[in-house]
DNA sequence: ATATAATTTTAGACAAACCTAAAAAATTGT
DNA sequence: ACAATTTTTTAGGTTTGTCTAAAATTATAT
């Protein structure tokens, strides 16, 4: 595989990724920035590898195969992500363009020993799920800290209120995007949630859990 | 700069590294695998790009700016190298297939933080001399231990003796190629000496530290 | 010294991935 | 329903890096 032709199926698997329809040539082109003339082009060629289904003028989508090739290449970026983030002190968000020239690189071996060297991550530092070799992964769901049951754990994927004070609070209590947090304990009179960070384990008010996404890895 | 063009400099790179004099058009074009014809094609455009001093039908040279490009790749080969043995557990020898891929990944701030991640690391696993961002290294000796002085340090790179009772004396003792050792104490009467390793300190006979080579780092 | 051999360059072609401009098909509005 | 608009494809051209075959240059050997 080319690494056009990766960039190409990554493509349309993300634009597939929630409508799960067919996905138009004019929308392929917009986000890999090129002309619909040359998508046309690179979908033909990608039909004859049996990696796309295509009509003419009926859109594409990925075969079975291609979804495979897809998610190996989203499982190396968000791997790589990983790395970058929890090895190299990257910020969670200075890694998605070196993650996109990683993806490329071939090498079984490499990702293998590198997802071992990670101790076998379930999510990249944006919380998405990291598919394992075979292409599975678990559909994580994004969901506030108020509407999770206590015993679950997840990804600090993102804030509703994007207030200074608040992300002042966030960072007084060393409280980062991409952090793993898991909640121990609710208090039913005020609503206030106990949760474990890497530097122990603080109590949020109510106010607070109804202002941060967690993606959801496992659910006890 | 293409992939394509960073494969040539490095060759040329290579090509004239010890006889300082300029490469022919063949020489490139076995190295590369490809026809010298396409060597001169690449070779007109790198003259162009001031990357290496061109005239017809008399060899090729790399340019200082055309060194320095190739010195930028070989620090990210090499420090990738070390990546892959110190963290991933890759074997000295199966490193680079790999790191040819990954020295083409476009970020400074990656192999910095990279080079921080490993500690500076001034040799890769083969014992190799890794330039630091302004393509200065320092040009490293390949000797016997038996004739280092005490002080020395330096990467094991190699054997005299591949027997397999000497190699099965190395295993014994957690003495591989790679590693690195220092010289505490040399004894007068026997020539036997002594070396830190990563598990302690050892004694070597005469015999083993005359057939045993390191590249040295520094010499003290 | 010069014929023969080896090396290097030129000329012209090809594949991959892109482009522009024009034609074909599908969609939309009334 | 069908004209106008939008989307998609085709046709033909460009660039990069490669190739083959032939011509030009340099090196070698007697």
């Amino acid at each position: 595989m080319t690494l056009s032709e990766e960039d190409y199926i990554k493509s349309i698997y993300h634009l597939s990724e929630f409508n799960s329809k067919s996905v138009a040539t004019n929308a392929i082109a917009e986000q890999m920035k090129t002309k619909p003339s040359s998508v046309t082009d690179m979908v033909k060629k990608l039909s004859e590898k049996s990696l796309v289904n295509y009509k003419k003028y009926q859109g594409v989508s990925l075969s079975e195969k291609g979804r495979l090739v897809a998610l190996s290449i989203i499982r190396k970026h968000r791997l790589w992500e990983v790395f970058l983030v929890d090895k190299l002190n990257f910020s969670w968000d200075e890694v998605h363009v070196v993650a996109e020239q990683l993806e490329h690189i071939k090498s079984d071996a490499l990702i293998d020993k590198l997802d071992a060297h990670l101790g076998y991550p379930k999510v990249d530092p944006h919380g998405d799920p990291i598919p394992n070799k075979d292409g599975v992964f678990t559909k994580s769901v994004k969901k506030l800290i108020s509407e999770l049951p206590v015993g679950s754990q997840g990804v600090c994927v993102g804030v509703n209120d994007s207030s200074a004070a608040f992300l002042k609070f966030l960072d007084k209590n060393k409280i980062a995007l991409g952090d793993t947090f898991k909640i121990l304990e609710r208090e039913e009179f005020d609503g206030s949630v106990t949760i474990s960070t890497r530097s122990g384990s603080i109590n949020i008010s109510k106010q607070i859990a109804t202002n941060l996404f967690l993606e959801i890895v496992d659910e006890e």
